[in-house]
Order: C-alpha cells, then sequence, then structure tokens
DNA sequence: CGTCTTTGACCCGCGC
DNA sequence: GCGCGGGTCAAAGACG
C-alpha cells in the first residue's frame, strides 16, 4: 500500500466539440452537409466511447480510492494507538476513555466525506461573503450542515469525534437552543463546536467548528465480527438518523482552493480529489449513492 | 468510580 | 457604569 496515493485522473480533459450545431443549419449543399453530419457522427461516437470508457475508469478509481481509505484509516488507527501508548508512559495526564466510540449507521468513508465536504462548503461561503476574517488568523472556522430527524432533540452530531458538551444557551435570534461542545478524543485538542437547530429548517442542524485537531481522525473501522444478531444495531444509537450534503452548493461554486495544510491522511487524499470540481461531484455522487 | 450532561452562575466585550 | 448577549465554568446529578 503506498500511502503517497497519486491519481491522475484527467477529468478535466473532456472537451466536447462546441462548433457541433454548425452541420444543423440548413444547407443547401446537401452531399457535402451529409458528409459533414457523418463526420461528425463519427466524431460524436468516438468522444461518446471515450468518455464513457473514462467513466468506467473513474468507477473503477473510486473503488480503488475506498480500499485505500479504508487501508489508511487502519494505518491511521495503528499510529495513534502507538502514539498514545507513548504520550501516555510520558505524562501522565488524564486521560479519557480513548476508543469505543462506536460508529453506527454509516462508514468511516462517508465520515471523512461528510468532514471534508463541510470545510469545503464554508469554504466557499467565507470566500465568497467573507463576513468574519478577523478569524482566519488564528482559529479555522467552517460550517456543516446535517439534517436530522426533527423529532430527535438531541443536538447531537456524530461526525466521528468525540465530543463533551459543556455549556447550552438560548440566543437572540433563534428560539432553538444552542450547545457547545469540546473535542474530547486528546486531552488537549482545542476544537469547539457548536450546534444549533436552523431557524428556517428545524429538520437541519447547524453545526460550527472551529480550531484544528491536534490529533489524527479518530475513525473506528467496523468490528471485523459485525454479524451482531440482535438489535445491538441501535443500542446506543444517538446518531442521527441520516446525515445528507448539500451537493448542488458544492457543485454550483466550483473554484475551491484548500490552501490549509491536511491534519490526516485522509483529508489528504481528499484535498487531492479536490482539485478537479468535476471529479469531486462524480466522487460526491458516488458516495452518497453508496450511503443511501 | 470515572465520565459525561445539565444548568445556573460567572465573565467579558460591546453599545449606550 | 450599566445592561445585554454570547461564551465558559463548575457543581451536581445521571449513567454505565
Ligand atoms: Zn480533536
Amino acid at each position: 500500500m503506498d500511502s503517497s496515493l497519486s491519481l491522475d485522473l484527467k477529468v478535466g480533459s473532456l472537451r466536447f466539440p462546441t462548433e457541433v450545431p454548425k452541420v444543423l443549419r440548413n444547407s443547401p449543399k446537401h452531399e457535402e452537409e451529409g458528409l459533414l453530419m457523418k463526420r461528425e457522427v463519427g466524431v460524436l461516437e468516438a468522444e461518446l466511447n471515450r468518455v464513457s470508457e473514462e467513466n468506467r475508469r473513474l468507477n473503477e478509481k473510486i473503488a480503488i480510492i475506498y480500499e485505500d481509505c479504508a487501508n489508511l484509516q487502519s494505518q491511521i488507527k495503528d499510529l495513534m494507538t502507538t502514539v498514545r501508548s507513548d504520550r501516555g508512559s510520558v505524562s501522565p495526564e488524564r486521560k479519557r476513555k480513548s476508543e469505543s466510540s462506536a460508529l453506527n449507521g454509516y462508514s468511516d468513508v462517508a465520515n471523512g466525506m461528510t468532514n471534508w465536504m463541510g470545510r469545503q462548503i464554508e469554504s466557499n461561503s467565507s470566500g465568497n461573503s467573507c463576513k468574519r476574517a478577523r478569524e482566519d488568523c488564528d482559529l479555522k472556522v467552517s460550517r456543516l450542515c446535517v439534517r436530522t430527524d426533527p423529532s430527535d432533540s438531541s443536538l447531537i452530531v456524530k461526525d466521528g469525534y468525540q465530543w463533551r458538551k459543556y455549556g447550552q444557551k438560548v440566543t437572540r435570534d433563534n428560539p432553538c437552543p444552542r450547545a457547545y461542545f469540546r473535542c474530547s478524543f486528546a486531552p488537549a485538542c482545542p476544537v469547539k463546536k457548536k450546534v444549533q437547530r436552523s431557524v428556517e429548517d428545524r429538520s437541519i442542524l447547524v453545526a460550527t467548528y472551529e480550531g484544528e485537531h491536534n490529533h489524527g481522525y479518530p475513525s473506528q473501522l467496523p468490528a471485523p465480527n459485525g454479524s451482531s444478531r440482535g438489535g445491538s444495531v441501535s443500542r446506543h444509537s444517538s446518531g442521527p438518523s441520516n446525515v445528507t450534503l448539500d451537493l448542488t452548493r458544492v457543485g454550483s461554486q466550483q473554484e475551491v482552493e484548500s490552501p490549509e495544510l491536511p491534519r490526516s491522511l485522509v483529508e489528504q487524499v481528499a484535498l487531492s480529489l479536490t482539485k478537479d470540481p468535476g471529479f469531486k461531484a462524480a466522487l460526491a455522487t458516488a458516495v452518497s449513492g453508496n450511503i443511501l
């Protein structure tokens, strides 16, 4: 397994002949028109074949990416355990329960993509409107919209990290309370997040993250003995019923640069894919399709 | 017993 | 200084 995953996808090189409608015009020279039409048809067919082939290869690549993601995450997990054991022996900070963050409902890939997409959404909106430019120097603020069951009154966004709630306030412009969380996966992780229900759509939770994790992504592969017979699936299912991403917003605004350094290999992989908006959309569609 | 949630108190910046 | 609103602390309780 090579950790430097270079994909070399040439999706952006799709170029459709833009001057095709020329042959549709009314022309007195029918033979020439027919000839032109045939040639154009041939070109289009070749293009179609090429695109289909490209599509097939992309699907294969996506499958490979899935595997690589799983492999990378297992490597990260191993790395994290060794790092934790080292640090634990040196500085006896009060260690929290560093495991048993069961991911129920969706896969690690979905988690990573969710996180990454949220970052993309935020970097889009903040880059365009630049509402708060004073926090860019120190804190990185990102926003993630999550659709949950409106009947679920718990403001819990299960994004793969471990959060400890430390406050809740009612704000002025929103009748729904706002919950404050701190990352409790690492003892000194500075990341905080605020979760509040959206005013317009009560079924949407808006999570605002600030700061960067000083640890890797704490993803846990689903237990190898995943053949849990009984209803233990939803035993501690405080997770949201479904996490959806607003893909239209991602697709409508391309040109996303991500100047920040990736914190984990998973994010690095994701960032290497964001260069091309077309592939981003395709991958997002494929991933969301697989989630559902 | 350790960890997390709840919740009122407290702090702090800001506008007047 | 004072009130207001948002963010955080920390004691107490819940939970496994
Ligand atoms: Zn963290």
